[in-house]
DNA sequence: ATAATCACG
DNA sequence: ACGTACGTGATTATC
């Protein structure tokens, strides 16, 4: 095996850690993200690569030769921010503590270092990783070079990888072709100006034909669109220069002495002391020198005796604050069930230096030390904890008032993370990092310690953001009625489920028989690969390309195709009754509890908006626009003695939008209490209302739709299959009927350009940040994003309002019916027999009057013996 | 693990 | 010249 080298951009890749980790700090008050995220990037790809050598490399902050030779072309470089600025030579010393080869010279790019070092490497025999967050690295791929660029997405960084060949197969160039393109194109983040209306797709079109510039300029008067030729002929200096710019250096005259880069453990005496003041507390546990532990550590009491629990106990109920933990039970479960573990005692907090872990054991039962803590929680003012409704499947707390949640609580102030754990809360609003290896009782107690200790700095964060109010009187006590919801579940008849499955599955045969006679070919038509081929090659249908791997099968392409070709019409019908098998008949049915109802959870710190999301499984998905699929909710159906009544608010987003438009026009609509969207395209195409057509109405309906999703002429376009040219004629005709929404719309964008977010009527807020890309289809999807938010997050609030007054008014009566589903505009409440009237009432109410809005929420409501029925 | 597809509001 | 409707979750194939 070849010897390997891992080489680093340090700066590129110190600049992505920077934006893509949120700020922190250390007790000094050095700002250490940029350097933790270095450092997480680094020690994954070592691990991964397990390379002899490594090498970081940093450019010296003087203006380098091309850079100064260049110095008026080159727009102004934004300074580095001063936060990251300041944890540069820090990094250094770390790396230099970790015994890590750094590389800078003046004069030089990091670029050009990087550039050199590989070819050298290469040449010598090694295998080259390159890691960078910039592009422009990419002409240095060859065959053994490749180039690692991390990305971070939603959840975590990957890494793309490119050698050679996968730089053409994406770019349609090679490296070295790769700076010609650039040149052209040109990189506004790396000031490489280009030549003026040349893009990405010119460039490399031209480029792939001509394969350098020199060659293209030979024939510029060939060139392909006129524009381009014109351009490049009236700006030749530029494309040049731009050449120069974007081609990195490979022979630079540097010394460098592979055996200095040779790595050895990095986590040495050195570094120890650094990793500490910078409170990289959970890197400290890969140290194999044993450090001192955080003073919070110090106070950690573990507690099983009934005496000492009990003191403990009664101090905690006098205490103005609790925090609380459970203690998971993991010994006698595999860890693939850890998640199933049943408690095994609790942690509690109430002062900086009273922190406790109570475990059962011969003296105390989880059970006894359990009900305690309800009844602790009930005396403290109040109690704060993590995961309140996960947790409350091993207690009950005495109180729901006192309650605070930290997880809701970082969800409101953040709703874009994809998880929320207390470790992040630890570390963004304590600075407090974890040691990643803990005992069970050392981790119940920092996580009850944090509960503790966060509770007041959240709410303070809630209160500044307008949010205390909403999480107070909105969220917490949603938790409770989603909790009950879990615990109801919703019956389901699993024979009739299996039938329906068999029923499917005879069809499914029958096509899948006749697809592969009318082929010719056997094949898995499940998989769009495959099918692409059959389609579009073998059977040469003409629908071109348009996902990155090869042919779209979707639905919307398959059905322009189906009229003409009833193979494709056999091949959609399989689809959908294999979706339903799979998803609805098969999925469904290995959720049915030993008590035959499915227990699905209710997430409420999913989405961006504010809205419930369902899994295991998802129950706000299943089928009702088909008949066919519509038949699954036969199945779904009430405990002998009840009847479903299911109520769905009618239009509530519009209404939304009517009320916060503040638009006279839709208020008078809504308030007619007629057809809206027959009452839409009476007024949007000048006709009278009874005389609108069918297709108006239902232009009409889309354009609508399309307001609350923020409105583009394309996408309307695509939903109306018609021009954008007529779509943009229909929005432009709905916004002079309904100004009141256009302003409305563009405040909403304004206001999210301005503040950063925007807001429901309750306050809930919504980060915008593609709003401030640079890309266009990120800032036009942030634009939409900044429209669509308001009306879909306040419509969310009042569902939640809703469902909280509905079971309110059913506990306090107390009533036999109960809540079981929310599919977002809908409620489905298991309504004792006797009970159906009042039931029918409440829902009524509740919901019609969960908030007053200029226009009236109207509700439709329907009983019946399954949720088929009932809808 | 990710992409493609498709179910819902 | 760019390139999309907003918000979700489950399944399947494929890497």
């Amino acid at each position: 095996m070849a010897e390997k080298i891992v080489l680093i951009d340090g700066h590129s890749i110190l600049n992505r850690a920077f934006f893509g980790l949120p700020d922190l700090t250390n007790a000094e008050g050095l700002h250490t993200n940029a350097i933790y995220g270095f450092l997480n990037i680094m020690l994954k790809i070592l691990e991964e690569e397990k390379p002899e050598y490594l090498t970081v490399a940093f450019d010296v902050h003087a203006p380098t030769f091309r850079h100064e030779m260049y110095a008026d072309y080159k727009g102004t470089r934004k300074p580095m921010a001063e936060e990251l600025r300041q944890q540069v030579p820090v990094m250094k010393e770390v790396l230099t503590a970790m015994g890590i080869r750094i590389i800078e010279k003046a004069g030089l790019e990091a670029d050009d270092l990087l550039g050199t070092i590989a070819g050298r490497c290469e040449a010598s025999g090694m295998e080259v990783s390159v890691i960078s967050g910039d592009r422009d690295l990419l002409q240095l791929a060859t065959e053994h070079t490749k180039i690692r660029i991390p990305k971070t997405k939603r959840g975590g960084t990957q890494i793309e990888d490119y050698y050679a060949a996968d730089v053409k197969e994406k770019y349609g160039v090679t490296p070295h072709e790769f700076i010609d393109m650039k040149s052209l194109m040109g990189d506004t983040s790396d000031n490489i100006p280009g030549v003026p209306s040349i893009g990405e797709k010119t460039a490399a079109k031209i480029i792939a034909e001509y394969h350098s510039i020199e060659n293209a300029y030979e024939h510029v008067d060939e060139l392909k669109p006129p524009r381009a030729s014109r351009a490049l002929k009236e700006h030749w200096d530029m494309a040049v220069m731009s050449k120069t710019l974007a081609t990195i250096c490979v022979d630079a005259d540097i010394d460098y002495d592979i055996e200095g880069a040779r790595l050895g453990n990095i986590f040495t005496e050195q570094a120890y002391p650094l990793f500490q003041r910078l409170q990289f507390k959970n890197l400290l546990g890969r140290f194999e020198v044993e450090g001192p532990k955080n003073e919070v550590e110090d106070h950690f009491r573990i507690i099983s005796s009934r005496a000492e629990a009990e003191t403990v106990f009664e101090r905690a109920r006098k205490a103005e604050r609790v925090g609380a933990a459970i203690l998971k039970n993991t010994a006698d479960v595999p860890p693939l069930f850890a998640s199933q573990a049943k408690a095994g005692g609790a942690a509690l907090c109430f002062g900086e230096e009273e922190i406790y872990c109570i475990c059962a054991g011969e003296e105390l039962a989880a059970k006894e030390i359990l009900e305690k803590l309800g009844q602790t929680a009930a005396g403290a003012g109040c109690f704060a904890i993590f995961g309140l409704k996960e947790a409350m499947a091993s207690f009950t707390p005495g109180r729901q008032d006192n309650c605070f949640d930290g997880i809701i609580a970082a969800y409101l102030l953040n709703p874009l993370k994809s998880d929320y754990t207390f470790e992040d809360v630890a570390r963004e609003q304590l600075s407090l990092l974890l040691d990643e290896k803990q005992e069970d009782e050392a981790r119940a107690c920092y996580e009850a310690y944090c509960a503790w200790k966060s509770q007041p700095i959240l709410a303070d964060k809630l209160e500044e953001a307008g949010m205390l109010r909403l999480f107070e009187e909105i969220e917490m006590p949603l938790v409770f009625t989603l909790f009950d919801m879990e615990r109801n579940g919703v019956k389901v008849e699993a024979a009739e489920l299996k039938d329906y499955g068999d029923r499917l599955a005879v069809q499914i045969e029958k096509l899948e028989q006749e697809i592969y006679q009318e082929s010719g070919e056997v094949f898995n038509i499940n998989s769009p690969k495959q099918l692409g081929v059959i389609l579009f090659e073998k059977m040469g249908l003409k629908g071109g390309k348009k996902t990155k791997t090869g042919y779209s099968t979707a639905a919307d392409v398959l059905e322009k195709l189906a009229p003409d070709y009833p193979f494709v019409a056999k091949i959609l019908e399989y689809r959908q009754l294999a979706k339903l098998k799979s998803t609805y008949a098969d999925g469904l049915a290995v959720f049915i509890g030993e008590d035959g109802r499915i227990h699905g959870k209710f997430n409420q710190t999913i989405t961006a908006t504010g809205r419930i999301s369902s899994t295991e499984p998802n129950l706000q998905n299943i089928p009702v626009r088909m008949e066919l699929g519509r038949l699954i909710r036969k199945v779904f159906v009430p405990e002998e003695g009840y009847v479903f009544v299911d109520a769905d608010y009618s239009q509530i987003e519009l209404r939304v939008l009517a009320h916060c438009s503040g638009d006279r026009q839709l208020i008078e609509a809504y308030r007619e209490e007629k057809d809206i969207h027959r009452i839409t395209a009476s007024q949007v195409f000048h006709t009278p209302f009874d005389q609108v057509t069918d297709l108006q109405r239902r232009n009409a309906k889309a354009v609508n739709f399309g307001i609350v999703y923020g409105i583009s002429s394309f996408g309307l376009s695509q939903d109306l299959s018609i021009t954008r040219k007529e779509a943009a004629q229909y929005i432009e005709q709905y916004f002079k009927t309904y100004p009141g929404i256009k302003v409305f719309l563009d405040n909403a964008v304004a206001q999210a350009k301005e503040k950063g977010y925007v807001t429901t009527l309750f306050g809930r807020r919504r980060p915008v940040p593609e709003l401030s890309s640079s890309n266009f289809a990120q800032r036009s999807f942030g634009e939409r994003v900044a429209m669509n938010s308001p009306i879909q997050g306040t419509a969310a609030d009042i569902m939640k309002i809703a469902m909280i007054g509905v079971e309110r008014q059913m506990k306090e009566r107390g009533m036999r019916s109960r809540l079981v589903l929310q599919v977002h505009d809908e409620l489905l409440v298991e309504a004792w027999e006797p009970e159906v009237e009042e039931v029918r009432k409440i829902l009524k109410n509740e919901m019609e009057h969960a908030a007053s809005l200029e226009v009236p929420l109207e509700v439709d409501m329907h009983t019946g013996m399954s949720w088929y029925e009932a809808k």
